[in-house]
DNA sequence: TAGTGGTCTAGACCACTTC
DNA sequence: AAGTGGTCTAGACCACTAA
């Protein structure tokens, strides 16, 4: 037979989970504390600090050291749908308006930002077959992060052929481009404008590098955005892959069934 | 000044992760046992012990009570497009052919499974926006649980207008209808063929029914996936909503840069 | 039956926050 | 200084697995 249905940990990982849901406490009103739910439930320290590590994981509450555990706060949610690329966004702009450091010519972007660190890698195997090229190729890297009310909120690393990117502002201008049109425009200046996207979207658990680099509170996942694109013949200019925080992102996507 | 740069069980984390990395450990290998990492480490059973589920919650490594803990297993991951509910799917078959006990009939269905729960509910929030009735009003609710090899790997639960299913096979037969494609086939014998669908997609960390009813390893995510079926007119015929084991699924989305 | 992971205790100490 | 979460210990006990 089984002596205990519940775990003391868990009994008390379930009152506050109800509480939770129920609203009595509602997203940012602070939790017991870890000495007071030892005593309220009679067990020790350790368990009754295991129960706020298990709440945390089921990304429920966030713990701040020294000062106590919080019902998490809902952000608002970004939804990302092929719009976001749409060309009247990077088409009709120069390219300058894409240029880190001049602030304010698009308000619409006045809260993101981003840091970005071009190079020449050689290219590892997604890569490679995305690009068509063999393992090991020069390739150009555009790594960035973008952040949102000082927050980061999602990685997205591009990948171009030398042969479509040398010599343009791109690679070479620093502090460089920036913008998610930036690389479609200079895309679109070289004779190679992009018509098709295909994305491929995944979710996991963040390495030890992504939870760091994208503050994620602990129990947070991530998706895994991988993305191609390609001109109208079929060409591919763009491999780029992004690692987003799950709780900020919807993606939507409108299609008509095909026969 | 920082005294520690790691702590006892992130160094046993930190090892093993290279471990796993490297190759050394490879997929399905047994890690060293509690008892051994404490002692390898001079550490308590507890810190060892914690450092295992620390890599359990990265989902590297699932545990076996009572036999050991392994390094997971990567599945076969299933890409999801628009191609799964293309017309041909469903458009020529029989209606019976998606019933339940008439297997084989689709052989690449073969490894497949559902179980089905057909009811009258009263619609929610998302339910009735979506379906554009108010809230509480009656709609069929049509629960699935998906299997693979005999692992659930995700649900999938629409909702129906009644005026639309009531006397269809849909909703009047048991077993009623299986498959993928038999709610759209039903709708189409209906007058209503569904011709374009929108789905939402978003990963976030499971609830503990989910996790209990997908037998979930701890640290896995969930993707849900919100769709909304609307035949050629607009007209909304079915909202379902699906809950995935991120780790078995990838979606992927190809279409044409918008103006 | 021997070995395994899982949970819990009682207490120590640390690092951080708040006042 | 007082209160907070985080980590660790040493040991106990339980539940499960495998031979």
């Amino acid at each position: 037979m089984h002596p205990d249905p519940q775990s003391p940990a868990q009994r008390i990982v379930a009152d506050l989970r109800d509480d939770i849901a129920a609203g009595r406490l509602p997203a940012g009103a602070k939790l017991p504390s870890v000495r007071d739910l030892a005593e309220r439930y009679d067990v020790s320290r350790s368990t009754a600090s295991k129960a706020l590590i298990l709440l945390r994981n089921e990304g429920l509450v966030v713990t701040r050291h020294g000062s106590g555990a919080y019902v998490r706060e809902a952000y608002p949610i970004r939804r990302l749908g092929p719009d976001r690329y749409a060309r009247h966004r990077w088409e009709q702009t120069s390219v300058e308006a894409f240029t880190t450091g001049v602030p304010g010519s698009d308000s619409t972007r006045q809260q993101g930002h981003q840091t970005q660190d071009v190079s020449l890698v050689a290219a590892d195997e997604p890569v490679s077959a995305a690009l068509g090229v063999e393992v090991g190729s020069s390739v150009y890297e555009r790594a960035r992060v973008m952040t949102r009310d000082g927050i980061p909120t999602h990685t997205m690393t591009s990948y171009y052929l030398p042969a479509h990117v040398e010599g343009t502002p791109l690679v070479d201008s620093s502090p460089g481009i920036a913008g998610p049109g930036g690389g479609f425009r200079v895309l679109a200046d070289r004779g190679l404008p992009p018509h098709e996207i295909t994305e491929d979207i995944q979710a996991r658990m963040p390495t030890a590098e992504e939870a760091l680099l994208l503050d994620l509170p602990s129990g947070e996942p991530v998706v895994e955005v991988r993305r191609v694109t390609r001109t109208a013949d079929g060409q591919v200019v763009e491999y780029a892959c992004g690692v987003h925080a799950a709780s900020r992102f919807v993606w939507s996507y409108t299609y008509a069934i095909p026969d």
